[in-house]
DNA sequence: CCCCAGGCAGTTA
DNA sequence: TAACTGCCTGGG
């Protein structure tokens, strides 16, 4: 508890729009604006130190859409971590050796519509986690069909009834996510303790799919994105779109552009593609954001899913 | 009470 | 292959 190490520099790092993005649901935002994160079996609590200056006086940055959201450096404070820890786990995780930046800049100049240039000021400071691949599609398929606020419950309560205690931290027993053989050994009524539905059965068989077969969910790591799509949406209760969002969030494969029904209104909307053409989407992503579609895709749909009354307003 | 939430799978035409 | 529909659950 009393372990804590800073790290100064950091740019391009907003802790809401990093965790509030719907990428992670292991995360509760404290009531002085840290955030407490659970992944890689451990629970950390990050907070930052120095605002952006310019984002602090424009009052506030939720109403401002850009100009006013420009980089700025911050200073991390990471509490239950010391610095080896935070070098070999916790760096990696928050994607710090990444350039956004530039990453944005390239997204901007490609788009003359403007919207990716709102959506990226908008988002200031996201970063895509580079998250557990088991915990990663195990949540996304609890994902399907559901709100946000449900899906942390059912993920938390997937930890807590089969994950294994790792400690008490802020006065709660703090559990790791539980194993596919764990999982695999449940039978349906005992994953039902965590509410999940219909998607119990789809997390059983693929349990059950990748504990049998555990080669080949080691060596999907190595398939090329398209083959490491195929081999995801053969499990049980994985579509395109788990998918998608499973090869860019825990494999690392940023051509990937989920789209759901936020994406799929920015397209329609703001972007004139029929509404219904997921083929034409998926197109016109990989030629206008290319490499960079999964960040293009973070940040619309964060900026249609937060702004929708503003954004998506014409049309209806 | 109704609507629906970051879809998927099975069934029709 | 495109369109249509049921689905657990609980938040708003």
């Amino acid at each position: 508890m009393s372990k804590n190490v800073t790290i100064s520099g950091v740019r391009d790092f907003n802790l809401s729009h990093i965790f509030e993005c719907g990428q992670c649901f292991r995360w509760d935002r404290e009531e002085d604006g840290s955030y407490t994160i659970q992944a890689l079996d451990r629970v950390i609590n990050l907070k930052v130190l120095s605002e952006n200056p310019k984002e602090a006086a424009s009052g506030n940055s939720k109403k401002v859409l850009a100009e006013n959201l420009q980089d700025g450096e911050i200073t991390l404070l990471i509490n239950n971590c010391d610095k080896a820890e935070f070098d070999g786990v916790w760096h990696h995780y928050l994607d710090l050796d990444r350039d956004y930046g530039k990453i944005k800049n390239t997204l901007t100049a490609n788009d003359d519509s403007g919207h990716m240039a709102a959506a990226a000021a908008y988002g200031y400071g996201m970063r895509l986690l580079q998250q557990e691949r088991w915990e990663t599609l195990i949540s996304f398929i609890v994902s399907q069909n559901n709100n946000i606020a449900r899906i942390k419950k059912c993920v938390a309560s997937l930890c807590e009834n089969f994950g294994k205690p790792i400690g008490v931290y802020r006065d709660k027993m703090r559990y790791t996510f539980p194993e596919p053989e764990v999982l695999a050994g449940c039978s349906l009524e005992e994953l039902q303790i965590c509410r999940l539905g219909y998607r119990a059965e789809y997390i059983r068989q693929t349990a059950v799919r990748i504990t049998e077969d555990n080669e080949a969910w080691q060596r999907a790591a190595a398939l090329g994105t398209e083959e490491l799509s195929v081999y995801l949406r053969s499990l049980p209760g994985i579509g395109p779109k788990v998918a998608n969002c499973i090869t860019l969030f825990a494999f690392g494969r940023y051509d990937s552009f989920p789209i759901d029904v936020w994406v799929r209104k920015v397209m329609s909307r703001l972007y004139g593609l029929p509404e219904n053409d997921t083929a034409a989407m998926a197109a016109f992503a990989s030629d206008k954001f290319g490499d960079l579609s999964g960040f293009a895709q973070q940040y619309l749909f964060f900026y249609a899913r937060e702004n929708a009354k503003i954004v998506l307003k014409e049309a209806d």
